[in-house]
DNA sequence: TAGATAATTAACTAATACTTTAATTGCTTA
DNA sequence: TAAGCAATTAAAGTATTAGTTAATTATCTA
């Protein structure tokens, strides 16, 4: 199941942010360690990871590697985890209308 | 960080089974430890790393020691940190969706 | 083609996490 | 109070993970 992936991946704060930075913008494996006190190699290990667990995707364009976030299956496993342990409930309920709303004022 | 200590906490199959368990009802360490093929300590161990990330409860009654789940806790956390990678995107908007129409039927 | 840059893989070390058995604590009841 | 069950904590071994440096692969350019 790529549920273990995603949570194993999901467990470690630099692993987290590289995806937080993601989201904004694609970035080359280069871009990405700049940000980092780590090295060039720890990072690409880390970037292995998170695309082995789906959670991004790369391409090469010459000699650069480029990664972007793949949105939907980072909400997909979270909100598919969080309904099958609360259903309904709570914060996420409230969230959703939130976003109802502001699709009708749209 | 609170959010470190979820993600940890989730990166484990069996606690974000116990998690599941949890969901349904409260149980006793015992209880919980049955479902498992793992020693009673083991377990113990797993729930004291759950209940220090926030995510279950525990209470003494009598010779038993209660676990319930923290719902709020994790919906909290897991859409918080959904949010905040992508903050309005696909699947968690269909799921809002599918909410608010049950709300509104409701 | 040779040299330089980007990125990954290999090899190794250090730190963490998981599980087990054994010992301990807390509560109940005969 | 002693015996017994529930649960946790301690101690110890094993395995996995994360990081480093060194070597390799791929691409670009002079």
């Amino acid at each position: 199941m790529a549920v273990d992936q995603v949570f194993e991946a999901l467990a470690s704060r630099p692993r987290r942010e590289i995806l937080a930075y993601l989201s904004a913008q694609e970035l080359t494996a280069g871009d990405i360690a700049s940000r980092f006190e780590m090295t060039a190699p720890a990072i690409s290990r880390h970037l292995s990871l998170l695309e082995a667990a789906g959670l991004v995707s790369s391409e090469r364009r010459g000699q650069y590697v480029f990664y972007r976030l793949n949105q939907d299956s980072l909400v997909n496993t979270l909100t598919g985890f969080a309904f099958e342990i609360c259903p309904a409930a709570g914060p996420l309920k409230r969230e959703s209308r939130k976003l109802a709303t502001r699709k009708g004022k749209a």
